[in-house]
RNA sequence: GCACCGAUGGUCUAGCGGCUAUGACUUUAGCCUUCCAAGCUAAUAACUCGGGUUCAAAUCCCGAUCGGUGCACCA
């Protein structure tokens, strides 16, 4: 069977964009090393997210280790949540929690190790629940690739399972950088770890990846979004929990969706356009993506809603691409908790509102010759009591353990109408999570094309390899090549070379072959524009450029030429625009 | 992790116990060539790894690794 995936991963390893890693050895699953090419290309993919998430939306960029230290995944449940001795039925294959399973002959199954455990299975015959077969040996299930920080071994660490955690962690200092207000926003592109216990399908999951993602740290009680107007127009193709009911999706405008609450709010809306917008500028082909909303039981227990950006393949169907979640304050409370440190937000209300409060005013001048030393423990305890408290003859408080009278002089107390200006609140947090592996194969898959060529009426035609990247990903971004291999038309190819390059575009320079065939080379590779150079560009200083996609050709001057080019790759002039047809 | 199938130059492939291991494409050098791959000459380059059977293993057996598919797991 030749699919597309097979071509793709082909063309990708013969001409170095992607290939398995550590070959030399045999190789691991799980691992991909991208080559020259695809290490250019994925680059380029990143610095367009960077494009629309940093420098447009302004979430800044941050950068923590990929290895954290335990505390960090206790907090996000990792730790807990994904280290479960499990054992497999040797008949129904169905997998099961071997503690829970030998709950009810040990005292604490949670301390036992897995070989501790299999034993324990063996001595008390423990079966199948469901088929009543024999159970395997136990194994650790745990995604997590552990590690140990300095020597001894004592401290342990752990490859991050996603780089969230790390944007969690440094909130306090974030909100800092961001003069404490709310909405604010930091991503962070970076590599993740899972250990896998079995990876297939080549590049869709690895063991390493590639993350970039956002996290938007917002008021609870507003989710609107400023500029939801720019993009309330754009029409997605849903895939709502509904629909998923129903088997069917559906197009329809962001605005509409937020309208009929199929997408939860504003906030949640805008980041599933900028997704829309960033895969497709990318290379995705729009009618091969969709969104589909996670269903009740598959979202995390904490999430308000939760989005998925799907890229069709053509071997694995639907993968999911980036998750678009909205958190609300789970990560933060659970890091304020494990870190013991409080992580919120003072708002400020427009107006200050007046409320009213019953007030004790210790008299500190009566209190302090009285009780000397711990006068000031009884002030604060005098202030904790409410005005039940109060009205009785006597007074009385407890300070460590030990009942105090206080005598009614040394306390006044009053209602006061307060003036508040604001409270203290945890924000809520939007994540958009992009796997830029699983992006950048998409595109490739999605720009990949055989086709049947012939330039002229009369040839033959002959099957012909195109990639058609976007210019602006294309990690070559244009080939100059002399027709002959002649020095009179060498030179003025070097010459262009130079030029291009130093208007920062990415050149190749080709005189291996005819014409034909490095013209092919390049379409392979996705080079968007080729530059000739024939006896013409002697004569009268102007070279062919060749368009990849409709191999159409238009003859323009030299002089400038990096110019004309620059403009075609990033400022979307027209190829036609480019110079006289031919 | 289980079951089944597979693994030969960069890529695709022939090979079914006995050779110096097919062939094509690619690549490199040179020739030819005035715009869409394969005209000429030459060169480079492979049996996944480890063990076993045999006088002899790319070929048969066992194991490992990697890849594919199904189950399980995962998002």
């Amino acid at each position: 069977m030749t699919d597309k995936y097979e071509q793709v991963i082909e063309l990708a390893k013969r001409r170095g964009f992607l290939w398995n890693s550590f070959e030399l050895y045999g190789g691991t699953a799980g691992f991909y090393d991208y080559g020259p090419l695809g290490a250019m290309l994925k680059r380029r993919v990143e610095n367009i997210w960077r494009d629309i998430f940093v420098i447009n939306e302004e979430y800044y960029e941050i950068e923590v280790p990929t290895i954290g230290i335990e505390d960090i995944f206790i907090a996000s449940g990792h730790v807990g949540g994904f280290s479960d001795p499990l054992t497999e039925c040797l008949k129904c294959k169905e997998a099961f929690r071997a503690d829970h399973l030998v709950g009810d002959v040990v005292e604490n199954p949670d301390t036992l190790s897995a070989d501790e455990l299999t034993v324990v299975i063996g001595k008390h015959n423990i079966k199948c629940p469901e088929c009543g077969g024999g159970l395997g040996k136990v194994y650790e299930f745990n995604l997590m690739f552990k590690t140990s920080i300095g020597p001894g071994g004592k401290r342990s660490g752990y490859l991050r399972p996603e780089t969230a955690q790390g944007m969690f962690v440094d909130f306090p200092r974030l909100l800092k950088f961001y003069r404490d207000r709310l909405p604010f926003g930091v991503t962070q592109i970076g590599k993740a770890y899972r250990n896998e216990i079995s990876p297939r399908q080549g590049v869709i999951r690895l063991r390493e990846f590639t993350q970039a993602e956002a996290e938007i740290f917002i008021d609870p009680r507003d989710k609107t979004h400023p500029k939801f107007g720019e993009i309330s127009d754009i029409i997605l193709v849903l895939y709502s929990q509904k629909g998923q009911e129903q088997g069917s999706s559906e197009k329809m405008s962001i605005g509409d969706a937020v309208q009929n609450k199929i997408i939860a709010h504003q906030f949640l809306g805008y980041c599933l356009a900028r997704t829309y917008q960033f895969l497709v500028r990318v290379g995705v082909s729009p009618e091969k993506l969709r969104f589909r909303q996670h269903m009740k039981d598959e979202m995390a227990h904490y999430a308000a809603d939760c989005w998925d950006a799907e890229i069709q393949s053509d071997r694995f169907g639907w993968v999911e691409v980036v998750g678009i979640a909205d958190r609300t304050d789970y990560d933060l409370k659970a890091h304020a908790k494990q870190s013991e440190t409080e992580l919120n937000v003072y708002v400020s209300y427009d107006k200050p509102i007046k409320v009213e409060r019953f007030a004790v005013k210790p008299n500190m001048g009566v209190l302090g010759p009285m009780f000397k030393g711990n006068a000031g423990k009884i002030a604060n305890a005098l202030k904790l009591l409410k005005s039940e408290d109060l009205s009785g003859e006597t007074i009385e408080v407890v300070v460590d353990g030990k009942v105090i009278q206080v005598d009614k002089e040394a306390v006044s107390f009053e209602n006061v109408t307060e003036e508040v200006h604001g409270e203290t609140i945890i924000p809520h947090v939007i994540e958009p999570s992009f796997g830029i592996d699983r992006i950048t194969y998409s595109l490739l898959e999605h720009s990949y094309f055989e086709e049947e060529a012939k330039v002229e009426e009369g040839e033959e035609e002959e099957k012909r390899i195109v990639l058609r990247l976007p210019p602006e990903v294309a990690p070559v971004q244009a080939a100059v090549l002399p027709l002959l291999t002649r020095k009179e038309l060498i030179d003025p190819a070097n010459k262009i070379v130079k030029a291009l390059r130093k208007a920062g575009i990415l050149v190749a320079f080709d005189d291996s072959g005819t014409i034909g065939r490095r013209y092919r080379r390049n379409d392979e590779i996705g080079t968007p524009y080729s530059i000739t150079v024939d006896y013409q560009t002697i004569d009268d200083g102007t070279v062919t450029i060749r368009d990849r996609d409709s191999m159409k050709q238009v003859r323009a001057g030299m002089d400038g030429i990096e110019e004309n080019i620059y403009d075609m790759i990033y400022k979307g002039k027209s190829f036609d625009e480019a110079g006289r047809k031919v």
